[in-house]
DNA sequence: TCTTTTTCCTACTATTCAGATAGGGTTTAG
DNA sequence: CTAAACCCTATCTGAATAGTAGGAAAAAGA
C-alpha cells in the first residue's frame, strides 16, 4: 500500500509550485525545488518532464526559467496526480473504477475480499479525489503562518526596475472551504484552530 | 497503492479457512485451496509456512494433513495480515504509527502532504484493523446462501465410521454485529439487505 | 555574439522485489 | 511400506524502483 518516492516527489514538487503562486512567485527552477525538498535534482528533473508531459505544470527554458503551475491548484487533485505517477489507486485490479482488470478469483460477485477491497479503494479515493492541491498549499500555509515561520519562495529575485507581480498574497486561498469541512482527520484535522 | 499477489493469496487462503471451520471442515490442503482459488500451488504452499511460522495457521503434516487457523477468525484482523505480508499499511513511512520512519522533507511538521497521507492510513487502517476474518467469512457464506450456490468446502472425505464434528453451521457467525454497522460501503454495503 | 543558466532529452545502471518454479526431505495414516 | 500431505532450500526471470550521467537546445543579458 506504498506511494512510491517518485510520487512523492512529484506531489512536493507540485505542492511547492501551489506555494509559490501563492506567494507570489511566478517561475521556480528544478534546484531550487530539490534544495527544498531534499530530493536529487536531477532525478526531480525527469520527474517534472513527465509532470510536463502530462499537463500539470508549464516549462519555462533558459536562463530564469522554471516551472509552474499548469492549471489553478484547486483544479488539480492529488488522486489524479498519484495515479499519473503511480497508477490506479485500489489496492486490487478487481476493484478499480478508471483500470479494472479481472482477478484470478471464480467468482467475483461471491468474493469477499473484493468486497473489502472495494470498501478500501473507496477509503482511499475518498480522500486523494476529494482533496487537491489547493487544499494542501492552504492548510500548509496557514500552519506556517501560525507558527510565524518564513514563507518559503518568497519574494525571489527582484530584476531591478521591474515590478513582481503581487498575486493574491493574502487572498483567503483558492478552494472553497465546502469541501474542508470536518470529514474526520484529513487537512480539517488542522481546521477547527482556525474556524471561527 | 497496491496490495501483492502475496498478500491477496494469503488473505484469499486464510478466509478458506475460516469458511471451511464454519462448514465443518478442520483441515485443509494446500492443493485444494489452490484449485479453489486458482493460484500456483507451490507458490501458496510457500506462503502458507510464512502463514504458520507467524502464527496464523497450524498445519497437520503427514497424509489427510493440511492446514487450520491457529485462532478464531473473529480473532484475526485483516490488517494484521497485510502488515504481516506487505508490510506497513501506511503510504509514507512518516505516517506509520506501527513503523515509522522519518522521511526526507525538512520540516514534518508542516508538510502538508504527510497530513493528508496520514488521513490515508488512518482511512486504510481504519477499515483493515476492524475488520477481520470472521467478518468477511460471514459476508461471504450470506451472499452464498442468498443466491443458493454450494458452500465451498462441504463435509469432505467423511472417513467410514468416522462422525464429522459439526461445528457451528447455523450459528450466527462469531462477529459481533456491533461490529458490522453501516460505516458506508464496507462490507455493510450488502448487510442493508438482511439487516432487519 | 558570447556566456550563463536553465530546461530538454536519452541512455544507462544497480538493486531489489514480485511472482513464481524445482526438487527433493520428512511425517503420518492406513 | 506406500501414498499423501507438509517442510525446506535454492533458483530464476522480468519488472520496477530509485536513481546517475552527459550533453543539446533555448533564452536572457553583457
Amino acid at each position: 500500500m506504498k506511494l512510491s518516492k517518485k510520487g512523492e516527489y512529484a506531489l512536493r514538487a507540485l505542492i511547492d509550485l501551489g506555494i509559490a503562486r501563492e506567494v507570489g512567485r511566478e517561475l521556480v527552477q528544478v534546484t531550487e525545488l530539490a534544495d527544498k525538498e531534499l530530493i536529487p535534482a536531477k532525478f526531480l528533473e525527469q520527474i517534472m518532464q513527465e509532470l510536463k508531459a502530462a499537463g500539470f505544470v508549464i516549462a519555462q527554458r533558459g536562463k530564469f526559467g522554471g516551472y509552474r503551475l499548469a492549471r489553478p491548484a484547486a483544479e488539480i487533485t492529488i488522486g489524479a496526480v498519484v495515479r499519473f505517477v503511480d497508477g490506479p489507486l485500489a489496492p486490487i485490479g478487481c476493484v478499480s473504477h478508471t483500470a479494472y482488470e479481472k482477478c484470478s478469483c471464480p467468482d467475483e460477485e461471491h468474493c469477499g475480499l473484493r468486497m473489502l477491497m472495494l470498501d478500501v479503494r473507496n477509503a482511499i479515493t475518498g480522500i486523494l479525489d476529494r482533496y487537491n492541491l489547493a487544499d494542501v498549499v492552504e492548510v500548509t500555509l496557514r500552519k506556517l503562518r501560525r507558527d510565524s515561520l518564513p514563507l518559503p519562495f518568497a519574494a525571489a529575485r527582484p530584476k531591478p526596475g521591474v515590478r513582481v507581480k503581487r498575486v493574491a498574497v493574502s487572498r483567503r486561498s483558492t478552494s472553497n472551504s465546502r469541501r474542508l469541512a470536518p470529514v474526520e482527520g484529513l487537512i480539517s484535522e488542522l481546521l477547527p484552530e482556525y474556524a471561527i
